[in-house]
Formats: C-alpha cells, structure tokens, sequence
DNA sequence: GCCAACGTTGGC
DNA sequence: GCCAACGTTGGC
C-alpha cells in the first residue's frame, strides 16, 4: 500500500500547473530537518496532495506521485543557489529531496478554509503544523481531499 | 504588510 | 545544555 503525503509549495515559484507542463520535478529546497527526514521515508509510488502555500487563498490543487525515492539534493552544494549551505558536503550530504511526478489538478481547488472546517480533516497536520512543508497523510484523509476537489476514482 | 508560530544558531 | 536572539514560514 503506498503512503500518503503532503509537500507545499509557492505557486508564484512552481505550481501544480507547472508540474502539469514538466511532468515529473526534482523537489529540492527543503531544508527543514523533519520534512527531510519525512522525504527520506517516501517510497516510488506514494501519493502525494500538492499544496499551495502562501497563496490566497492556500490549498491543495492537485495531486502527484513519488517518482524516484530520495538522493542527496544538489542545490546545497551549489553556491550560486538560494539553497545553497555550506554546512552540506558531497560526501556528506545535509539535504535530500525526491523525484515527483504529475497525476491529476483536482477539478476543484480545495481551500485550507474548508480543510479546516471539514469535521472528519480536524486532525489533518496542515490545519495544525501551519510551518511543516512536507507532511504525512492518512489514507482517509487524503480520499476525502480528493473527493472534496471533485475528482473522480483513482 | 503584519505578526504569530516555530526552527536554528551561537554565546555562555 | 540552556536560552536569547534571530530568521523564516505562511495565514490573514
């Protein structure tokens, strides 16, 4: 059975809409110890609810799928990038991201508001862990977003 | 743009 | 190891 996950993202820098054009996308940046540590668990196959984040108003807009599992993310390594740490090394790696791919846009943008007023959602973390950019989700949970985007059987 | 929440850094 | 200072995230 593949896990459910949640990764925010800024759509003004990468939305569902460009995951839609790209097709699949190396999701580095993270640089939060505990979304890491959650990357590193995901396994190929997983399913992943695409949140925007800082949007008005935020929410999820799609869904997507763990492509490859986690490896180093090379952006730490890289002084010319916003995400570059020169805490990190090559040969010991701080920073891990994985590869995602595209799977749906929800045919209903599902806003945090109704997130957070759905009864059966009042223990989902992203209605609670506000800051964590990479969250795992319950299997029911991730079906009622679904379902509330309107999106047919998977 | 503001600010609350919260994660990280670094002095001691 | 504590904790104050600081920086960032993200909702509003």
């Amino acid at each position: 059975m593949p896990r459910h996950w949640l990764l925010k993202s800024e759509p003004d820098v990468y939305s569902i809409d460009d995951l839609a054009r790209d097709g699949r996308t190396f999701w580095d940046g993270v640089r939060n110890y505990q979304a890491r540590n959650l990357m590193r668990e995901m396994e190929v196959g997983d399913l992943v609810l695409f949140y925007h984040s800082s949007a008005s108003p935020p929410g999820v807009a799609g869904v997507a799928r763990v492509a490859e599992a986690a490896r180093p993310d090379p952006t730490a390594l890289d002084p010319a990038s916003p995400y570059h740490d020169p805490k990190s090394t090559a040969d010991e790696p701080r920073w891990s991201g994985v590869e995602v791919e595209f799977v749906e846009r929800l045919p209903r943008f599902v806003p945090l508001g109704s997130l957070k007023a759905e009864p059966e959602l009042s223990e989902m973390l992203v209605t609670k862990r506000s800051r964590l950019s990479v969250q795992p989700v319950r299997p029911g949970e991730f079906a009622a977003v679904r379902a509330m985007g309107g999106a047919g059987d998977a």
